[in-house]
DNA sequence: GACCAGATTGTCT
DNA sequence: GACAATCTGGTCA
């Protein structure tokens, strides 16, 4: 097999929507200390910044959403309901606090060591939403922050030769304003995705 | 299968 | 003090 490219600086610095759909197929990877975790990316979410009425940053920059506004090709990993994680990767050039929001992958690498992390949940089911994702690939939230370039969370180019039914787009999930827009997208007919 | 309530804690008002 | 880009397990049909 062809040996895949890692995705570059520029194609986040791409804006949010472009981004969020063209990350659908690729492979996301973590380094992790036990071994290799990942699996292709088949559903998204996009946060458009400050005019986004449901992204952290729509009031400005605080502690917690910083990573948002600084370059693009970083994890945004934070912690919501006091017990999940989320995982994002920013979007956009430095100052523009935009991300894209990774909600499930289709298992590939060290499903053994994900359903280690998971036990007595289905593989089909272990990357199936982003708290799962996050907790199933063994992410934490030392990890916000860190480029997904240069780091030890990768996101490959695979190329894979087609992808598996078309990209849809929907509202998003689990937000109170905004939810009108169409800003998720899923590969169509992909059992791994987190919702109908 | 659909719907509902509870868990649990960092962050912001 | 209220809330949050969620998930799980319960109940009822």
């Amino acid at each position: 097999m062809v040996a895949p490219k890692v995705l570059g600086e520029e194609f986040y610095a791409q804006d949010t929507v472009t981004v969020a759909r063209g990350l659908l197929g690729k492979l996301f990877l973590y380094h992790h200390p036990a071994g290799l975790t990942g699996g292709r990316i088949v559903e998204t979410e996009a946060y458009l910044g400050a005019g986004d009425p449901a992204c952290h940053a729509a009031r400005g920059q605080t502690a917690r959403n910083a990573v948002m506004f600084g370059p693009p090709g970083r994890a945004y990993i934070y912690q919501i309901y006091g017990m999940y994680f989320c995982l994002n990767i920013v979007t956009e050039p430095e100052g523009i606090p935009a991300a894209v929001l990774v909600r499930a992958l289709e298992p590939l690498y060290g499903v053994e060591l994900m359903q280690q992390n998971c036990p007595r949940r289905e593989q089909r089911d272990l990357c199936r939403g982003p708290a799962r994702l996050v907790q199933a690939l063994g992410l934490t939230k030392e990890l916000n922050g860190v480029s997904v370039v240069t780091g030890p969370l990768r996101v490959l180019d695979d190329a894979p030769a087609a992808l598996p039914g078309e990209i849809i787009a929907t509202t998003r999930v689990g937000i109170n304003q905004g939810h009108e827009l169409p800003l998720r997208f899923y590969l169509a007919e992909n059992p791994y995705i987190s919702r109908k």
